[in-house]
DNA sequence: TGTACATCAGTGAACGCGCGTTCACTGATGTAC
DNA sequence: TGTACATCAGTGAACGCGCGTTCACTGATGTAC
């Protein structure tokens, strides 16, 4: 982002909106979505604290639009890996090899940086929608709308049951999420890298087993356990 | 916990650091791991500030003892949950109804507390262990050493495949700490009890699967996409 | 059984910090005429 | 082309907040003799 500060003068930045919002891209880079506050990227921006109030309502609204930058370079990465390899021509492989990819640039992206990452998903609501219907951009967000998108081309193309469609892009998601989680939360610091490619590669494997294995029909063991929600 | 304080007068607590800790969780079941603070622990527990320094050396040691305490409560969520349905006669179908009662209880828990469960998770590192050996309390916690156990255990009586086991546990894990995150992050506030439990079936559905797969031998997408640790 | 005294577990005031946010303001910019 | 003036985008000082933490202290407790 260029900022033509020194051409227009100090007085006026020119372009502080931007600048705010690449500071608290540093901020989040650094400290996670706590560090995202107004007076350090007014700061880092070489501007006083109240210049902020002129490009965001308050500090969430700032929060917010880190988290949606976030969000989209998490996207980017996901992209970035599915056209890192070749596709295979045979579908079905192509199929697990797209969900892979998805999986392995989401991790990636989380564990080459864990603050952004974190701020991805963070509690800040969209200050633009009353709270209530403010679902913290996860079912809209464009990496869950991509892994969407991927499923259905897998239905389309008949390589994926349509029974193992339905829910499958949250169960997928919840797979590597988790696994994001669990790595940031220090086993990346305990484990050696071929033990954590292990459990990334095996991971994934539940995934793209899981989806072949939900067309088959199995005694249900749903019933043997009490629901969170019961039915009625 | 009882609190011996109107016999013992005023000045002498008698139980203060079982007070603090109960005030901390009270806080975190609030407002997550921020909400942890000494001043409003001591507040909470009818004392001065600083009394809080006679039972923990600064904030965070308060953080990590609440953190504890929520990942063990976390674990007797998983117990009640195993305990609450019958097992079944036949082996495999055990190993389905405990490895879905464990993600039940898991899920159950994170959503009846976020708050806790949150804090559980934290990053409070352990104060006794220096910093780069201390792994945030996920691969020693009770409840990873319970899903750790039920492993063992279907291996041990032949329903689970040796090549099935290894890492097992934190794929699992994955899985149901993904959702959980998922889940809390707005989308149990978005959708209708009726479809969450889908997801939730759905999703456990991929774990039973994804064992239950683990034993065929399928051409592995593995190699069609980058690595994250490069072998070597 | 009584007493001197060490120790333990609290108090209360104070410090410095960084934050969010508001106020009255001012310098720069652009536009109507 | 020049100028008055509205508007825009900043400044700087100040407020109140809650926090972590330290200091010198004091009231209660228990123990040695």
């Amino acid at each position: 982002v260029d900022t033509p500060r020194t051409s227009r003068g100090a007085y006026h930045h020119g372009d502080l909106r931007n600048a705010l919002l690449e500071s608290g891209l540093g901020l989040a880079r650094k400290g996670g979505p706590e560090a995202v506050v107004l007076r350090a990227a007014a700061r880092e921006s070489g501007v006083s604290p109240t210049a902020a109030y002129r490009h965001f309502a308050n500090r969430e609204d700032l929060l917010y639009a880190v988290k949606l930058e976030a969000l989209n370079r998490l996207a980017a990465a996901m992209e970035a890996e599915l056209s890192a390899t070749a596709p295979r021509r045979e579908p079905a492989e192509e199929a697990a090899r797209r969900i892979r990819a998805l999986g392995t640039g989401y991790l990636r992206f989380a564990l080459e940086d864990p603050g952004l990452f974190r701020t991805g998903f963070c509690d800040a609501p969209n200050p633009a929608i009353e709270p209530a219907r403010s679902y913290s951009g996860v079912l809209d967000s464009p990496p869950f709308a991509m892994l969407a998108d991927t499923l259905d081309t897998l239905v389309a193309s008949g390589v994926l049951a349509a029974e193992a469609r339905e829910y499958g892009e949250l169960a997928a998601w919840a797979v590597v999420h988790g696994l994001a989680g669990i790595l940031l939360d220090g086993v990346a610091r305990m484990l050696p890298g071929r033990e954590l490619q292990k459990i990334v590669d095996r991971s994934l494997d539940l995934v793209i087993e899981g989806f072949a294995g939900a067309a088959a029909e199995r005694p249900s063991a749903r019933r043997w356990v009490r629901p969170i929600w019961p039915a009625g």
